[in-house]
DNA sequence: TAGTTGACCGGAA
DNA sequence: ATTCCGGCCAACT
């Protein structure tokens, strides 16, 4: 039995190149749609990098929070990737 | 077991 | 548009 932990970290490692997923998205995909805040704090705890959590950003537009060079580093690699103008 | 924390969300002021 | 507040859930102490 998948914990939901695991299944946010097995949605978030899906998410393609180039596209993008509110914390929201993913909380409702790995069972617990009201678990968006927990998401945050199990991305915050559990970084591996198979784990692009980088394409995740907040349901308001904004980017979020991120543990490897800030928002603005987030920032940055969206926009390589094409998900973010 | 209980209390605190935080990469969030949505509504109200 | 910005700030404030309550709710929500998993991890940590």
């Amino acid at each position: 039995m998948k914990t939901f932990t695991d299944r946010v970290k097995d949605t978030v490692r899906k998410i393609p190149k180039g596209k993008i997923m509110t914390y929201k998205e993913v909380a409702k995909r790995a069972g617990n749609a009201s678990a968006s805040r927990a998401v945050g704090s199990i991305m915050k705890k559990n970084y591996e990098l198979d784990i692009p959590c980088h394409r995740v950003i907040r349901s308001d537009g904004k980017i979020g929070e991120y543990n490897r060079g800030g928002t603005k580093q987030k920032t940055i690699l969206l926009k390589k990737e094409g998900a973010l103008k």
